[in-house]
RNA sequence: GGAGGGGUUCCAGAGCGGUCAAAUGGGGCGGGCUGUAAACCCGUUGACUUCGGUCUUCGAAAGUUCGAAUCUUUCCCCCUCCA
């Protein structure tokens, strides 16, 4: 039973590279580690991109290892240059502030919050970045790096190379984060950073400013990048990003975003995204021959990580109604009308326009003539057509627009 | 600092006085086929419209003209070469 936790890790496919697998599984295996991953703060809720690091965390408190979660206040101050061709927009500390709060929300449900030994710890590199003496930083951090080093760095390099411009704040980047890690190290005894690929660079940087300066051995450890069949940006669909915030995504439409993989990402996101054991996962691969059971297999397991289980039920069951019987399913996005506005009449474009279906009349014209959109099923041919009570049984109907998207529209 | 090149609709990229809401490709969206898949095929892709049109767009502002994305001036930004 040599290296549990990593070789769980491997066989998941969750590892990409690492500093020194060997002398960390060692590590792993004798004693509890604590190991952190910096996310972004830059929107309100993080999306399914972040997703693959959150099961890392998660995999950790499974072998009893503690997850350090950084929500870099400080960082996104400055914006990560990593993967990114142009500068980001700068936010405000209290837009961040705000970030921070919301996206702590995710970690909660997804992480287990009960066990003492490792629960996850929240850390915050403001704490520390914002109260940093410039001169002092220079001397203690900065002598340790060279910028003949800083620029042989992919983040570095590729914008030179785009000849895209680079800020010297966004140069500075790679420093703070290698920072971020040795603060951990020294306060937190976090001896691994875990990360996306596109991080190694930084990453790296941080075990070498550890070991410059405290002649100890971190570790640094990088998740591969997770590619779509369809050479699509993974988090990124028709209507916008997936966000695990249910604000901004319902578990409705998760359930649908993980329902709808391509047939040809399903075994890699099976071992992605679920918690089903690597066993196990083998024998239903095998047996299973229905595809699109192994996809709402992935979209219950998903969503019931991320929403729970009822959320998961829920939202598999209003598809089954609305997909296998194009009926009503009760988790479908409601549209509440008031009946008196229905008695007077409400045209359908200014309907769907209102409603923010679609976001102009001119697309629902448009969407109208090429037979887009539905009441319980049939096809509206008219883009004059004009809403009546008549048009709801039981005060309520179905639209459907495109072959997907299903609202429930009601009367109250 | 000097010399050139350029900023066009989501992106790339044509247009270079009227026929331009702007070619073409990509992406998106809708339809067809299917399995809520992929591939493929078709349609569509600024807003408003009483479907006759109307209005707002081609880095910004001003101007020439009956008429400008296209010409002129000023400004802003990007790139290349030289110093």
């Amino acid at each position: 039973m040599k290296k549990k936790f990593l070789q769980e890790m491997q066989d998941r496919g969750y590892l990409n590279q690492c500093t020194n697998l060997d002398r960390l599984g060692n590590i792993c295996n004798k004693e509890s580690i604590s190991a952190y991953i910096g996310f972004d703060c830059t929107a309100t809720s993080l999306h399914v991109g972040s997703l693959l690091q959150i099961m890392i965390l998660k995999l950790m408190q499974k072998y009893g290892h503690r997850p350090i979660v950084l929500l870099g206040g400080g960082t996104t101050l400055i914006g990560d240059p990593s993967g990114k061709d142009s500068t980001r927009k700068i936010l405000k500390e209290e837009e961040i502030k705000n970030n921070i709060k919301s996206i702590k929300k995710v970690f909660n449900k997804i992480l287990d919050t009960s066990n003492n030994k490792t629960s996850p710890i929240f850390v915050n590199n403001a704490d520390w970045l914002n109260k940093l003496n410039y001169i002092q930083f220079l001397r203690d951090v900065g002598s340790h790096f060279t910028i003949n080093k800083m620029l042989t760095f992919d983040s570095v390099k590729t914008r030179l190379d785009r000849e895209q411009s680079l800020s010297y704040m966004e140069f500075n980047y790679m420093i703070l984060q290698a920072f971020d890690f040795y603060q951990l190290f020294k306060n937190k005894n976090c001896i691994l950073q875990i990360g996306g690929s596109d991080q190694w660079g930084n990453i790296v940087n941080g075990v070498d400013l550890i070991r410059r300066k405290l002649q100890k051995e971190a570790f640094g450890l990088t998740s591969p990048l997770i590619t779509l069949s369809s050479g699509a940006k993974m988090g990124k669909t028709e209507s916008g990003a997936i966000w695990l915030n249910d604000e901004l995504l319902s578990p409705y439409d998760y359930w649908q975003f993980w329902r709808n993989t391509d047939d040809r990402d399903i075994k890699k996101f099976l071992y992605y995204f679920t918690e089903i054991e690597i066993n196990e996962l083998k024998n239903i691969y095998k047996n299973e021959k229905n595809i699109n059971n192994l996809k709402i297999l992935l979209a219950n397991e998903a969503t019931r990580l991320l929403h729970g289980a009822d959320a998961a039920k829920k939202a598999e069951q209003t598809a089954k109604i609305t997909f296998e019987k194009g009926g009503l399913g009760s988790d479908l996005p409601e549209i509440r009308v008031k009946l008196n506005e229905i008695e007077k009449g409400i045209g359908i474009l200014d309907f769907i326009a209102n409603n923010k279906i679609l976001p102009s009349k001119s697309e629902a014209r448009r969407a109208i003539a090429n037979k887009g959109f539905k009441i319980d099923g049939i096809v509206i041919e008219d883009e004059k057509k004009i809403l009546k009570p008549e048009d709801f049984k039981k005060n309520i109907f179905k639209l459907s627009y495109g072959k997907k998207k299903h609202y429930l529209i009601k009367i109250i």
